[in-house]
RNA sequence: GCCCCCGUAGCUCAGUGGAUAGAGCGCAGGCCUCCGGAGCCUGAAGCAGGCGUUCGAGUCGCCUCGGGGGUACCA
């Protein structure tokens, strides 16, 4: 299917082709080199679209801004989507759509339907969005649920540009934290055999674990009662990971979310292939034995301090597993690139993991990580402090339950990354004005409505005449829809998906 | 101490170095027997502060102030 040019190009184009042709009868050399860089006038008195590369070229050039831009103006060809140009302010081209070409546009997007903004700029790439990965030592918060949306989003939209996209949820089974969440399960279940236990002050208090010690009781019927805690522990963990991925994979489908593949960095270990990553770093000469400890040496590579890769114990790090995790996906598993969508509490390890990427030669362009602020729950207008150690944990899961997925979804695709995320429970299920999901969901029926309404009537979008549509505010919405396949461009390019729900 | 993110209208937030900084809500005033009054129009109101870079700074750099988060042989 061949997809008509945005206009956005079509008037870079035309701009473009002034340009050269001024180069070329005014003998300014490089100057038809420069991109012209399109952009859409915040002042829709300034037109549909306007450049300011005649202010750019004025100092290379050597001449007022102004009469470059007429240069440009009287060479411009002005038909098809150009209906007009003109030089305004300090050198401004400012452009403007034809009226007949925007009302044809309305045929255009009829016809591609929900394919409008689709493209191929990304065809043939191969890219992994990695989002979510929670350990698996307990249920998804609300915390670590804003990935979810952000990276799902992403990978919708990369996918939308033609790109073979990957979602991907990494599955960190190993280390202390798992370890905790097995003895955590072993001392529950001697409190269910009605052993006086005192339960950890590091241990993970949440309901949820008496029930995996339950399940796990039910089904061995107390096999393991006397056995020491480690022993338990061991034997209890794979099952309380399985219980808790089972328990995260129902939430994110109830976000509307599923992955295509859910990565046990287990397998990393048992196939030697972390082994072999160290021995990599080690072939680059950036690793050094210390202390009984293997370390990467990020100091001599910029960091302030060295990072462990393997424990004194024979264990590997985090950092050292995420490593061999990244170069299988990006050398052995044939990515083009890797996006992370993180949060904000990994900065550094984020700053060590491009240490170490830099010298496994996998920087720029083949890994990305979106860092995302945290979320903080509003309830009855008060901000709520969280955290697992406070015990204020609000489980994703009831979240859901009380607001819906499109509720929650769009929330938590309202403020940009960087920004912190206030989420308000009680403004996300108003039925007001002010609930911006709410809002948009009526536009949406009233839309509905009018389709409804029309085809009672018998029409249908087929064989319209749109050389009718010539009034202003007719001419408005086709603009807004012409923006569109602009925003999903923008949003490829830097990964602002909140601009989604801005737009809707 | 060092590092990361943020500070824009009364509120919640947009804003790829460009022209007179936008949106929603809220507020004030007006309108509306045709698609859902959960509507439409108009208006008031703002870049935390300072110094730089630039033809041009909300945007880039430095400093100050304020908020959030990091800174383990944790993950």
């Amino acid at each position: 299917m061949t997809r008509p040019p945005l206009a956005l190009d079509l008037v870079a184009d035309a701009l473009g082709a002034g340009l050269r042709r001024a180069a070329l009868d005014l003998g300014w050399g490089d100057a038809a080199a420069v991109p012209v860089d399109v952009e859409r006038p915040k002042d829709p008195g300034h037109g549909d679209y306007a450049t300011s590369v005649a202010l750019r070229l004025a100092r290379p050039l050597r001449r007022p801004p102004r009469e470059i831009a007429d240069a440009i103006r009287a060479r411009v060809e002005t038909d098809g989507a150009v209906a007009e140009i003109e030089v305004a302010g300090a050198g401004f081209v400012n452009v403007r759509l034809r009226p007949s070409w925007l009302a044809a546009q309305v045929d255009e997007i009829v016809e591609a339907g929900t394919e409008y903004g689709r493209s191929d700029a990304l065809a043939g790439r191969r890219l992994q969005v990695e989002y979510v990965s929670a350990n698996p030592t307990g249920p998804l918060t609300i915390a670590n649920a804003r990935g979810g949306p952000l990276g799902d989003v992403l990978a919708n939209v990369l996918a939308f540009a033609g790109a073979d996209v990957t979602r991907e949820y990494y599955v960190d089974e190993l280390g202390n934290q798992v370890d905790m969440l097995g003895r955590s399960v072993a001392l529950r279940y001697r409190e269910l055999a009605g052993e006086p236990v005192t339960i950890a002050e590091d241990a993970y208090p949440g309901e949820y674990i008496v029930e995996i010690a339950r399940r796990i009781r039910d089904a061995d019927g107390g096999r393991y009662d006397g056995a020491p805690l480690e022993e338990q522990a061991r034997a209890f963990t794979p099952d309380a990971v399985a219980w808790i991925l089972e328990d995260q994979k129902r939430t994110v489908a109830k976000l509307g979310i599923t992955f295509d593949e859910w990565f046990r960095d287990r397998s990393l270990l048992d196939s030697g292939y972390f082994a072999d990553t160290v021995g990599e770093l080690r072939g680059r000469g950036v690793i050094e034995d210390r202390d009984g400890a293997v370390w990467l040496r990020s100091r001599e590579l910029g960091e302030d301090i060295d990072s462990v890769v393997i424990r004194s114990n024979g264990e590997p790090t985090y950092f050292g597993m995420d490593i061999a995790y990244h170069r299988k996906c990006l050398i052995d598993r044939g990515f083009d690139m890797k996006i992370d969508i993180w949060g904000a509490n990994t900065h550094g390890h984020m700053r060590r993991m491009r240490t170490a990427m830099t010298a496994l030669g996998l920087g720029e362009g083949r890994w990305e990580v979106v860092l995302y602020q945290y979320v903080r729950l509003v309830r009855e207008g008060v901000l709520m402090k969280m955290g697992k150690r406070l015990g204020q944990v609000v489980w994703l899961e009831d979240v859901l339950d009380a607001v819906g997925p499109d509720a929650a979804r769009f929330f938590l695709l309202q403020r940009g990354a960087d920004s912190t995320l206030d989420f308000d429970l009680e403004l996300a299920v108003s039925q007001s004005n002010e609930n911006p999901v709410y809002y948009v969901q009526y536009a949406h029926a009233r839309i509905a409505s009018i389709f409804r309404t029309a085809a009672g009537r018998g029409l249908d979008a087929g064989g319209a005449d749109v050389a009718l549509l010539v009034a202003p505010g007719e001419l408005e919405l086709v603009r807004a829809c012409l923006r569109f396949p602009e925003l999903v461009r923008e949003v490829q390019a830097h990964r602002s998906v909140h601009l989604l729900t801005g737009y809707a």
